[in-house]
DNA sequence: TTAATATCCTACCAAAACGGTAGGGATAAT
DNA sequence: ATTATCCCTACCGTTTTGGTAGGATATTAA
């Protein structure tokens, strides 16, 4: 399951998606708006930052913005900078890879098995951006 | 991700598949030959004996086994018995849902995609079985 | 140059989940 | 009665989650 965090990082960008192309959008204005703790708001907005997604503008008329169109960031993104790997075990993680321990991963079938589930659900992740989530009317 | 225990979970279903129509395997045995930690691995078996997956025997020469064909046990149930929710959310979860807080199920465009994944996902899942996750030559 | 307005940074904290361990009780076979 | 096995309850340290607090830093405008 998704983080909490993760949760509200979507929200956070869908809402800065609908203002794109506009004035920075302040920290303040999102937590309200999106019902999210700003403190809590405040790190992730600063995390998607680092991870290149948003830029900001200190002081007055500051803000934050989508770096790129809505189109151009899919949601496999937001969950790795915010939650993590995608992939159901790290053995199968194409960003986040670990080796399991006591499993030869050449015959793993439980292995094999996930590499499908990955590849499925990153199938539409990768696809998707937060163009398609934006809040639709009907 | 899944947690260690439903990493442990598989590998000693794995290990009872092969097992299947013969005699009852012993706890110590699978820990033992799969390597997972005889008193954690104890609270698994007991779990997924619960679930309804296995039968056990007590006393000399008792054990578990496989309640059913290991083709008819997918990959999907032995996570939701042992780790939960399959869906990236609570609000889309079909065995665990939860709504959500401050969210328009009807409108809400998160809420969209994250069912195209979980159904992507499922269609995995729910097709393979333990038969698919034994341990392969070459 | 000073005040106001924002983001940014570091540190902390409580509660829950994770990954076990300990010790004995119940039951079945010999 | 003894041995072998699963079953049950309780506990426990570590990590993750979901925040909060307080101030430092940068920008703008008066």
């Amino acid at each position: 399951m998704l983080s909490k965090k993760t949760q509200y990082a979507f929200r956070a960008l869908a809402h800065l998606a609908v203002y794109y192309g506009k004035e920075p959008v302040r920290i303040s204005e999102i937590s309200i708006q999106q019902k999210i703790p700003l403190k809590f708001l405040e790190n992730i907005l600063n995390e998607l930052k680092k991870a290149d997604m948003l830029e900001s503008k200190k002081g007055k008329g500051g803000g934050y913005v989508l770096k790129v169109s809505p189109k151009k960031i899919n949601l496999a993104k937001v969950i790795r900078v915010i939650n993590g790997p995608i992939a159901l075990l790290p053995c199968v993680s194409l960003n986040f890879y670990e080796k399991c321990i006591d499993c030869d991963e050449a015959t793993c079938g439980i292995r094999k098995m996930m590499i499908v589930a990955r590849d499925a659900t990153l199938k539409v992740l990768e696809k998707k951006t937060l163009n398609d989530i934006l809040f639709t009317e009907s």
